[in-house]
DNA sequence: GACGCCGATGTGAGCGCTAACAATGTGAGC
DNA sequence: GCTCACATTGTTAGCGCTCACATCGGCGTC
């Protein structure tokens, strides 16, 4: 019932094993006649390597271990499809280990369990504080890249360009002739969240300009219903930046029920730039990242760590790209 | 440099490498005196005994490849989360192998991609018609589950209850006091958009009610703000249920855009309840699909599966739930 | 007290592959 | 014609594990 091994091959094709070895991993000693006889009966018996042995021979298997922790929301989401894309085109299989928490001990289990399978290197999606800790702790032999991590930490990090992200936003809001900017958060341990805040600061204070107190929301379209509540009541609030387009759907609903109107009245910037961002009421202005660019800059430091052997410790930025649509006015005069 | 490896951890604990396998697979004739010293011995060297070498000796791994296309949608993306967390329950890895298209090539491609892993069993996501075909013609001995597949091949499937939901909407519809419900629906070829049409139609029949022309669109906010835009238009529509959310937000977008006002002068009921759909304006009325019900019983048709060795023809289906907003109410007299 | 039985443990083989080395064949160079 | 270098192919030995079977005690039984 199994299928058939290396050997069947060898047989088939008239060589040794070793011979349909080579022709499989394009080793150059072979000469063209026999690569295409080895090749010829490999189609024939419908020959797959078997990749456990493989793994089993060289101690490290051709697949990639991913470590999340909510593949739902769209960010993690993207990111997931778009590493997986990536790795597929370089030849490399991708298993998540998902993860309930970003603690210390869920990380380490969940690195584990992949080394288990003896992948050949580890993603950590690792956005938030308590992640942070743990992958200094991890062992040191095996090539690991973080995204979204922790910019202070000595690991080897890719992520988006948060701060200038939101100071585009802001800027874009302050050049429209706002006074100020207005800024509904993420959760106080995401780093996505603390870039953002960053971000909206430096723009405000190199504008010269007041710093309003922060909102802090959690991500959710719920939580931005709540801050926006809040903000739709306050007549001086013209222009809010909110840290992603779900908090900015929620403050959207929130500015419509107390019948402020955007951007007549306000104006309003999100982050993330999800499909659906066009056809809010109104289409929303945000901040697009490159999911892509962050997969391929992850894998590219991921292939270099497994191929050199070193672990390497650079950080690569993927700058985003802010999207112009109409949540953004002038300010009422 | 490579980990300590069973021999190693017999050596210490003073055993064959045997006893220490039949103590790491739960065998049940081992001296509890003897168990404790292996395990003692098995946490002193941080020994993780290696996925591939059982992988290869037994002919598979405790690894569950899915193939899927987009798992940026919501539906697929919640699926393939819950999928992972319910295998790791079980003590399975999750492989994603995603797909650029669902036609037979390039799912047979992902399929052997997961076979040469040696995977235990695949769970394929062919929510459309032209992966039926495609898994007739796939190697019977893996186990295989399909998720949203075709409903009329001979393959074990598991799908969300589409009828059920679209009946449940269309006649939440109706008894809100609207005279037909129009719908704008997914890509023709989706077998979630005919299970939704089918309820659709099936709720207008038995209310003895006309069943206006379909109005066909592609899942996205784009399609159904150009949905939206003509049935905007239309003065006698003034119940609308639309294939999925993002879908509704479109249309939701149009309407607002044309004056006309929800729930007040139309109504909108969509499907999957995203997150996000509670802060629509207005909060949207949909179905709610359970993934998690999804993804368990999946895994269990896959486990039994592989348990059983027989390859299954079972099916299942999980009924959604109908989610009350604000964006239903009574037609205008 | 010899016998058989059963639970606990050890032994040897082999899963399918790659790495290292050995053994050919081939042609250039003298 | 013979040697040497090099390209091509074969041979052997594991990688770390499980499976099938062998072995070893201790127990109850007659």
């Amino acid at each position: 019932m199994r299928g058939p091994a290396m050997t069947d091959v060898a047989r088939l094709a008239g060589v040794s094993h070793q011979t349909v070895s080579r022709v499989l991993n394009g080793h150059p000693n072979v000469r063209e006649q026999t690569r295409l006889r080895v090749q010829a009966a490999i189609a024939e018996l419908g020959y797959r390597p078997n990749r456990a042995a493989r793994a089993l021979v060289t101690g490290r298997s051709q697949v990639i271990g991913v470590v999340a922790q909510n593949t739902t929301l769209y960010g993690p989401a993207s990111l997931l499809a778009a590493l997986e894309q990536t790795a597929a085109e370089e030849g490399f299989a991708v298993t998540v280990g998902s993860v309930r928490d970003l603690d210390r001990v869920s990380i380490s289990e969940a690195v584990e369990r992949h080394l288990a399978h003896r992948v050949a290197g580890i993603v950590v999606i690792a956005p938030v504080e308590s992640a942070g800790e743990a992958l200094e702790h991890l062992p040191k032999d095996v090539p690991l890249v973080t995204v979204d991590g922790d910019p202070r930490r000595p690991v080897p990090l890719v992520t988006v360009d948060q701060v200038a992200g939101a100071r585009d936003a802001t800027q874009h809001l302050l050049e429209a002739g706002h006074r100020t900017v207005w800024h509904v958060s993420g959760p106080a341990d995401w780093f996505d969240s603390a870039g953002r805040i960053e971000g909206w600061r430096e723009a405000l204070r190199s504008a010269g300009v007041e710093v309003p107190p922060l909102v802090p929301g959690d991500w959710s379209a719920a939580s931005g219903y709540r801050c926006g509540q809040m903000l739709a009541r306050m007549p001086e609030v013209t222009a809010i930046f909110t840290a992603n387009d779900h908090l900015a759907l929620g403050v959207l609903r929130a500015l419509h029920e107390y019948g402020r109107r955007v951007p007549d009245e306000i104006s309003v910037v999100g982050f993330d730039d999800v499909p659906e961002a066009a056809y809010f009421i109104p289409p929303l202005t945000t901040v697009r990242p490159d999911f892509a660019a962050v997969a391929q800059a992850s894998l590219d430091l991921l292939l270099a760590q497994i191929e050199s052997g070193a672990v390497g410790e650079s950080r690569q930025t993927v700058a985003p790209t802010l999207i112009s649509r109409q949540s953004v006015a002038a300010p009422p005069r």
